[in-house]
DNA sequence: CATGAATGAGGGTTCATTCAT
DNA sequence: TATGAATGAACCCTCATTCAT
């Protein structure tokens, strides 16, 4: 599937058509891992088990090559979100956990994920692609937990917050471990903590639902992770 | 301060100490803002006020100024915010908000924050400076923040929860708008909720002590997600 | 003519034998415009309607491309100038005069006169096919004119000159409108005396034959385009 | 001199100010001789005695090269004849002699000459370097040609021709010896008539002034080279 | 110490040529 | 016979590094 050489010559023309995607897949994996600049098309080309050339067949540049692993990688995922949001009836606080969880699973568990880390690296040596980025993958997700939050505070669910604020602070710890898992995380050290990324969430969401603080009034401590 | 070729011959002298300094702050600057790799040592001199030549006097290649620009830039930050822990008499969430606007203050407006988007980027290809940068930056202030967590668990102040969960949750958000104002932020989009960093991180504090969901002042607790 | 791809399966065959053809006159219109070098083998084979392998099934290399284009250009184009020069009987200036406008109809309204352009060019590059030219083209060409001098000169009718090198000064300015016609002068600049190639050619002729000085002594001064 | 490796390292700071100058030399010669597309870059710093990279510490670009070499060879040599036109006194056929043979001395003769073939073979690729070209030296040497040309018939000196279409049959013949010579008379093919090019100029005056006609009425035939 | 001219390995990209279909 | 995907040698240009001054 993803052996370098060329296997039986008879395979070649089956290849075609899963050439751009092999590409793709090899071309996320290495910047991922070494980023944009740091990585040399020959690499890729070699990656997906083709020569140099043949990369430029299917992609014009190393840029535009770039723009098309995000394109692949983030177009679709975030319509899906909305949907959920659309068809949901229970408490927002629900739809919140199931979000994170996805995101996690999605951004966290797959290569995908990396590419917040390359954009982070590269957005100011790429402003189209950062613009592409902001208007196709950050407003959107933005857009729509804020609309989960305004939705709960709407229904009393939620306290009154600033959507937009919130929606900060709900994201960051689940960003936090997705760029710490493609690059410090990477690096074959034993960072304690970050053993259990789903309990850091599962943490994350108990503390946002019910606070830190103690409350001697009712609840006897019900905390999370004991 | 920046005035490049010579300026008046007593001045120069004064320079020379101060060579290695300049240097590594151009470097900071300029690694910051393109990257290590998009960086051209030419590039530093110049921001530096010398020419290409000298650099090479002061640091061997390319990359051992990147090590000096990230073992200079990181030294010792940590020990401040412990002697802070140690004298602190307050309730804990007292100090959490303090050290976290600190932190926002120390990293978000200096430039020294952008090493966090460096590490970020180059950590998978400078593995000795990443298992430094964990010895000295992230283990040592995790450490801290988990302390202050366990310190509010035991008084009762907190509730029971795994302090080094904890703590990823309570940097997430800080670490999130640091990292996007170095690269996403700095492209010159208009990023609306990110316009007042202040005001998510007051949301952050407040969200993490009282948490999200409306609680009737006693009522029979409303706990999300059991 | 130069419909691409497959037309009807009817005309394909009767295609095949013209093959060869279509690619040398793709070719020959190419290297006129943009160099031989600047050419891509794929731009021929497109222009010829058929894909880059199959120019490959008719010429081994782009250089004998090349020298097929050249030799079918410039083969048996100079018989019939003899053949004219063999049966004329009235004055060489006659024959000048039909030769040389002859010349230019031939060569600065067809193709073929781009031909020259690329010999200058290339000829240093390809020592064969220069010689080849020479033995073809060049001396043929300037063998028949030298005959022509060299008869007028017996009969009388011209002054005693050295043949060869009056070959030189007959030829100098149609060749300099031929090699004008497909450089500088397909740049789009407006070149106010080149608009009228046939003039120049006319008042080299009555230059050739009267003179530039004035002569009171007898004709009274018939200039051409007065 | 043009000696190509370093030759004695104490020259080196001495050479830098002759850099440019034999980078031009070096460049010019290579494209007359195997045109500009067909020259590496690299053969031109070869050719001048340095490395690949040197010769983009002075040129940006192997066209920025193309053009410093066109404006260094041409740039001051049209002034020139211009002057001496303004001071020539007697009548407009000496100038013209004149003109020619120094026309031939320094373009035959000098490398210079060359880059009329460069022109002739690259003028459609680099049609921003062809309009440079016709602005300055295709139109001023032809205005000042016409300009001779207008005053020799003002005098009554020359007949009655038209100055523009008169110009291009003057030229006709020196342009096709310059060009000859840097193409195909450089392919080592012995050419009867080119050996002699000063009698193809001489003739060509002869023959300019006087006609080819012989004339039997007044002076007795006196023929240029019997 | 400081300079900046010079180097040359290396990277992105092109294109003549091949070959399985 | 025709195709066009694939190759890989070259080419232009960059830039980290060196070194004579």
């Amino acid at each position: 599937m993803s052996s370098p050489s060329h296997a039986s010559p008879s395979q070649r023309q089956r290849r075609k058509e899963a050439r751009p995607q092999e590409l793709l897949d090899a071309a996320l994996a290495l910047f991922v891992e070494k980023g944009f600049a740091a990585t040399r098309s020959e690499e890729v080309a070699a990656r997906a088990g083709v020569s140099k050339g043949t990369l430029y067949l299917y992609y014009p540049s190393k840029e535009e090559l770039f723009k098309a692993v995000i394109r692949e990688s983030l177009g679709s995922k975030i319509a899906e979100g909305r949907e959920e949001l659309d068809k949901h009836q229970g408490p927002m606080a629900e739809l919140l956990v199931w979000l994170m969880q996805e995101w996690w699973m999605r951004l966290g568990q797959t290569p995908a994920g990396g590419i917040m880390k390359i954009m982070l690296a590269e957005a100011r040596n790429f402003p189209e692609i950062a613009a592409f980025y902001v208007d196709e993958v950050i407003d959107p997700s933005c857009n729509m937990l804020a609309e989960v939050i305004r939705r709960g505070v709407a229904s009393g669910e939620f306290r009154p917050v600033d959507p937009d604020a919130a929606v900060h602070v709900l994201i960051g710890p689940v960003l936090h471990l997705v760029l710490h898992q493609y690059s410090i995380g990477a690096c074959g050290l034993d960072l304690g903590p970050k053993k259990d990324p789903e309990a850091v969430i599962a943490l994350h969401m108990d503390l946002l639902f019910k606070g830190l603080l103690n409350r001697p009034d009712h609840e006897g401590g019900s905390a999370a992770h004991a």
